[in-house]
DNA sequence: ATGTTTAATCTTTTT
DNA sequence: GATTAAACAT
């Protein structure tokens, strides 16, 4: 290795030049909230390339997307774009689902394996329930899936959840497990839990590990406080004997656990690989102080953690306001005054630099009535987007069918949208052919003996069913003009007109159908950014991977607009002006992690929505509250009783009021002019 | 086989 | 309160 250039380091303080400069063995980096964890890790990798390691040797994980697209266009500003385009930068599960198109043969899958989603997986726990007697009155569904969930997080097979089982709950959920676990194999499926269980297992092979051992060299890994017991497998056997493996993340701002992350895996990092370079970061480059004193305040009620705290030189700043309101409806109309308010008297202030933030997105609600209601324009991440209405989902369905024909799941989402005949009764025979004679779905419906079974009109809709797919198959069997040709299938098959009879409402289905067409343009765009011929299975897999904040770019679009968003998606993000709002008991924190005793989380949870903003933090909450459907009084949230009094002031600001007088006027004013024009 | 009404079940957080 | 499953009528 030869000699780096320092100047990268240069424009880096002490630690975080340390950090950077570490080149080899392993490194945690302990990076507060706002102290420049990305420009630490892009210099890094610059540093690195600089030293004389190749670009492609070098492997980023990230947690999202979208950290992955930032860390390469920062990282582009450094290095020759053609060396950051080299570098692998992508999230777990991308790079697990690369791994296993190509190693997952030997594991008992085709490589041309879909991804089940939420409600596949719904769909096969309840299959499996069924099949072994399982009725829901003894646990839903959902509970089956948490628990299998979690131990596909721990890796631990049927076999082995079945023996470390001791009550009823969890051996039925071991039997269900391996039935559910034969079902996805049996349609060729993965979930987003078996692309790092696969990926890991994929990885015990010494020929494929040595494989990628030889072409990763250098890992890095961001948000490492929220890996859980699988991404750290997948680590172990990813990194070579050098230990070039740098982690950055803080334990504070770990909030996935339920997810199956586990902190330790940060806090224990420096026993695990003993020798480890460790660096905190403790100098924040976001918030005022104000902010951060309150942040070190909040978050200094947890035990179990490294001690840190953080300091700026972005200043004082004004104090932090708390403001309750009488209903859930005042609340979110003094929001959006106040953002009104903001936006007019501060010119530096464009909407883009306010977020409102909340514990669930159901509470999103009567913020979006109040800005649409005063014409501010919003993006809400998250929640009821757009890829995830109907019909969007049911032409993924078909799509996914092309690619995988073992796809029963999406067959029977499909088969009879729009109806074509193929109801209950089709779905009774197709089910037990396919248990007879081991023949998936789509095959089944391509075979005149199971036609004969069905109906006369039934059996020649399922033969032109049939033979639309197989077409189709043949038109995706060559890359390109993906955008073109699943218009014309979704033509053919009758989905595009069957919206109409599907959605009486003229006006409704005018919609969905619009909204198809955004969906083929997006898939075009998807096109053009990979630039040349995409095929079917990629974009299914880059839809499969994509998470909700990237949905909801590609929708609402960007331009200036307030930010509305749970906390858990605002991590890693910052705005000049902060609300959180909803600042009450059993809202936050949820009642749900005070029952389960996760305060610690929930905390962190707090800390994560304090350190967003940079300038400006605000808390609302309301006094009454419609909770599931009815009016309930709300008690204030004891997270706020953490925040020093000398930080915080109460109450409507004192101007505030004669300033809306004067914007009330105004707007008066203007809607006087334009009547009389 | 399809469309309409009624009942029930929920709500964290997301790759 | 809103979405979805199941019962019911056409």
């Amino acid at each position: 290795m030869t000699e780096g250039d320092k100047t990268i380091l240069a424009g880096l303080n002490p630690e975080q030049a340390r950090a950077a400069g570490a080149v080899s063995g392993p490194v945690l980096i302990l990076a507060g909230a706002g102290t420049g964890k990305t420009r630490v890790v892009t210099h890094r990798i610059a540093y690195l390339v600089s030293c004389g390691v190749a670009p492609e040797h070098i492997l980023g994980m990230t947690f999202t997307n979208k950290a992955a697209r930032e860390m390469r266009e920062r990282l582009a500003a450094l290095i020759p774009e053609a060396a950051a385009e080299k570098v692998t930068l992508g999230t777990f599960h991308s790079f697990c689902i690369r791994l296993l198109r190509s190693e997952i043969r030997k594991l008992g899958y085709l490589p041309n394996f879909t991804v089940a989603d939420e409600s596949d997986q719904e769909g096969l726990v309840r299959q499996a329930m069924a099949q072994l007697g399982i009725s829901k009155e003894f646990a839903p569904a959902s509970a089956f899936m948490n628990i299998i969930s979690g131990w596909k997080n721990r890796l631990l097979t049927p076999e082995e959840a079945a023996s470390e089982a001791n009550n009823p709950m969890w051996m039925a959920s071991a039997r269900v497990y391996r039935e559910y676990q034969t079902l996805l194999q049996l349609q060729n499926l993965i979930d987003y839990d078996d692309m790092l269980m696969l990926g890991c297992r994929a990885l015990e092979d010494e020929t494929v590990r040595d494989k990628y051992r030889d072409r990763y060299r250098y890992l890095l890994v961001d948000e490492y406080q929220d890996t859980n017991e699988a991404q750290f497998a997948l680590l172990s056997r990813l990194v070579g004997p050098e230990r070039n493996l740098c982690v950055v993340g803080d334990d504070d701002q770990s909030i996935y656990s339920w997810r199956g992350a586990k902190v330790e895996n940060i806090l224990n990092f420096p026993e695990q690989f003993p020798g480890a370079t460790v660096v905190k970061l403790e100098q924040n480059y976001r918030s005022t102080n104000t902010i951060l004193r309150a942040a070190n305040a909040v978050i200094a009620n947890n035990s179990l953690r490294r001690e840190k705290n953080l300091w700026s030189q972005c200043g004082e700043g004004e104090k932090l306001r708390f403001v309750r309101s009488d209903s859930g409806e005042a609340e979110a109309a003094f929001v959006a005054d106040m953002i009104a308010q903001r936006h007019q008297e501060d010119d530096s202030l464009h909407y883009g630099d306010f977020a409102i933030l909340y514990r669930s997105n159901h509470l999103s609600r009567p913020f979006e009535e109040a800005l649409r209601g005063r014409d501010i324009p919003y993006r809400l991440v998250g929640g009821q987007e757009f890829f995830k209405r109907k019909e969007i989902r049911d032409a993924v369905a078909y799509l996914r069918l092309l690619v995988n024909p073992q796809d029963d799941q999406s067959l029977l989402r499909v088969l009879n949208t729009p109806p074509r005949g193929l109801a209950e009764k089709a779905v009774g025979l197709l089910k037990s052919y396919r248990d007879r004679e081991h023949v998936p779905m789509l095959r089944a419906l391509g075979r005149k003996e199971f036609r004969t079974m069905l109906g006369g009109a039934a059996a020649s809709s399922a033969e032109f069913f049939s033979s639309c797919c197989q077409e189709a198959q043949q038109t995706f069997s060559a890359p390109g003009n993906l955008a073109g040709k699943s218009r014309d299938f979704l033509t053919r098959i009758g989905y595009f007109d069957g919206l109409q009879r599907i959605y009486k409402d003229m006006e409704d289905s005018r919609k969905r159908q619009d909204n198809l067409g955004e969906f083929l343009s997006s898939m075009a765009e998807f096109e053009a950014r990979r630039g040349g011929a995409v095929t079917l299975e990629e974009y299914l897999e880059s839809y499969a991977l994509l998470e909700e904040t990237d949905r909801t770019d590609e929708e609402a679009g960007k331009g200036d607009a307030v930010v509305l968003t749970t906390v858990h998606s605002a991590k890693g993000l910052e705005y000049k002006v902060v609300f959180s709002v909803a600042m009450e008991k059993s809202i936050f924190p949820s009642e749900r992690a005070c029952e389960e005793g996760n305060l610690d989380e929930e905390l962190r949870l707090f800390y994560v929505a304090v350190t967003r903003a940079k300038k400006e933090l605000y808390f609302t909450a309301a006094g009454r509250r419609f909770v599931r459907g009815k009016l309930k009084t709300q008690t204030i949230s004891p997270f706020l009783e953490m925040i020093p009094e000398a930080l915080i002031e109460h109450g409507v600001p004192e101007d505030f009021m004669r300033k809306m007088d004067q914007g009330e006027m105004l707007e008066a004013l203007r809607r006087m002019m334009s009547a009389l024009k």
